[in-house]
DNA sequence: CCAACCTGTGAGTATTTGCCCATCCTCGTA
DNA sequence: TACGAGGATGGGCAAATACTCACAGGTTGG
């Protein structure tokens, strides 16, 4: 008499010779039903049999390929609700390539969108780079708000501040900050704050529906501080504080929490959106920016991220 | 054959994306159209170019209990080093469904080691398939040598030839020959084969780790007559002196024992290596095909065997 | 011995996929 | 600028596939 697993090894013979059929031979179910002395739903049964058992192993030849499957395993470590990975080029030392594109394919695909959209934005290179990609388009329904101030340290317009890109580029209405990044006293930024205009683009901002922000690292060559919005001795501060990254200002611990005191007390940047409602996308990759955006993932200070292969590898090894 | 047609980078991203989406991912089209923001329609596209485009690989991971019971039998019966077995589909009248796949898997196994080998291959339309099935990935610490010549009668590259395809795909070191399958004479053969590049080649040829060879028939269709290496009038001779088969041209005998005098007497191709230090892989299927692989086994032409259940059945069948 | 249970089956049905075709877009040419 | 070839697109439809359900045959445990 024949024991259980005697029959159950040979449905599974039946599923791989199913299997077999199926995926490399290309027979339909029914062509396999035939040859098998089957009917068709046995067949079906032993061909999704074939695949639920690991008995058919499917795999992607293209460099894509590791991308979506870096992608995916991110997505589901950090609990993301949107990751793009794009192919690293290690000869190329620029920290925007590849990544400028995927950026702005993924505001674009907003930007399309029909309903009235609140798209709210960073600042730094990362960002720039990719409204510098975008397609230009008619999209006077939706609205863009800055984060973060744009006025430069010396009062000028901050380079990296990219608003008025979007704008021209989309022709949204736009919701500048006509603030410094960062201000000189906590009490300075409360008055700014409170000053009608730039209060309703703060709470348009906490309505945003998307926002796409950079991630700043804070070595020796942080952004904030060449860019002069922090000097030296606020740098060297916020590294002691344990700071290892930045999002529009705020920065952040090895934890993903909110440096108290020092530079924070001040930052004028809009808060980060609330990643419950809405979907908040860093766009970073780099190792130098690694330790900042594992931190924000960490305490999802973001729920998006856009990066490449390289950094989604090192997200993925520690740990 | 269909003509390859040029599909830029990009098309084969998305069908990269679309096809991992598909069988990696369990999405289905109308899941990746919303993904990646195209209609169902050219998602079902891009699907089906990433499986014509050979970006999808298919592969059955299970020892079939009847393959596995026909291998080992052959294995004892023919004393070979290695045997392997793939499921048949009577209705398919392909002569390399399947076989490539398995003889991919083969050759990819010798190519993922990382001491460096010699990988000496034949010639014909099933090692072709095979070699199309091949994953690409860098291997430039082998050597992969051609056993037979690359020069067609008209004097064109042989189609057949699949050297430049495995280096192509590997990107190993590769050692075709520039020299007629068949020469014109046995003098012409000897002038050609003292040429020092080609002596190497040859000399390299007989130090394979390991060779994989196709099998071809010598009835009607014979692959050498119908590519125009050998006449009709030679065709007949070589039948009538008792010829069953031929590995890179070398025809034999019922009793695996090579020809003497016609067409051998000018084959070009290097000699089969040994069999006692090197493992000779045989890839072949069909009932055509039969008395040549029975031949070869029996005298040890080869000492591995690639084929499928059908085949291997009638190997075991007779005697 | 019987009832409960499990496995596998076929029928029917909903979903998904493959393919044809009209149309649109692009680009080279007259 | 007009025009035609060639390729991409999306709608529609038939084929193929996946899922649900009720039931048959056999096993298990009381």
């Amino acid at each position: 008499m024949a024991t259980r697993q005697e029959i159950s090894a040979n449905r599974l013979d039946d599923a791989a010779r199913a299997g077999w059929l199926y995926y490399v031979a290309g027979n339909t179910q029914d062509q396999i039903a035939a040859k098998l002395g089957i009917s068709r739903q046995s067949a079906q049964r032993l061909v999704s049999l074939s695949v639920s058992e690991g008995l058919i192993k499917m795999r992607l030849d293209h460099p894509i390929g590791r991308c979506m499957d870096l992608g995916a395993r991110l997505k589901s470590r950090f609990s993301l609700d949107l990751v793009e990975i794009v192919p690293s080029d290690p000869e190329s030392p620029s920290t925007t390539i590849g990544l400028a594109e995927a950026g702005a394919a993924e505001i674009e695909r907003w930007l399309k969108l029909d309903e009235p959209r609140i798209i709210a934005i960073g600042t730094g290179r990362t960002l720039k780079a990719a409204i510098e990609q975008l397609t230009p388009m008619e999209c006077p329904h939706h609205k863009v708000v800055s984060l973060t101030g744009n006025i430069a340290p010396d009062g000028s317009a901050a380079f990296y501040n990219v608003i008025f890109n979007v704008a021209d580029v989309v022709k949204s209405r736009s919701f500048p900050m006509p603030l410094p990044v960062i201000a000189s006293s906590a009490q300075e930024r409360e008055m700014l704050h409170s000053q009608p205009m730039i209060r309703e683009t703060l709470e348009l901002a906490a309505r945003a529906d998307v926002t796409f922000v950079g991630v700043g690292d804070l070595g020796p060559q942080a952004p904030l501080y060449e860019d002069g919005f922090i000097t030296e001795a606020e740098l060297k501060a916020l590294q002691k504080a344990g700071a290892v990254g930045e999002l529009c200002g705020w920065a952040f611990n090895a934890d993903g929490r909110l440096i108290e005191g020092f530079t924070n007390d001040r930052v004028a940047s809009a808060p980060i959106p609330s990643r419950e409602t809405s979907l908040v996308v860093a766009i970073a990759k780099g190792e130098k920016k690694l330790p900042g955006i594992r931190a924000a993932l960490n305490r999802r200070l973001v729920n998006g991220l856009i990066t490449d292969e390289l950094t989604a590898e090192g997200l993925l090894a520690t740990e």
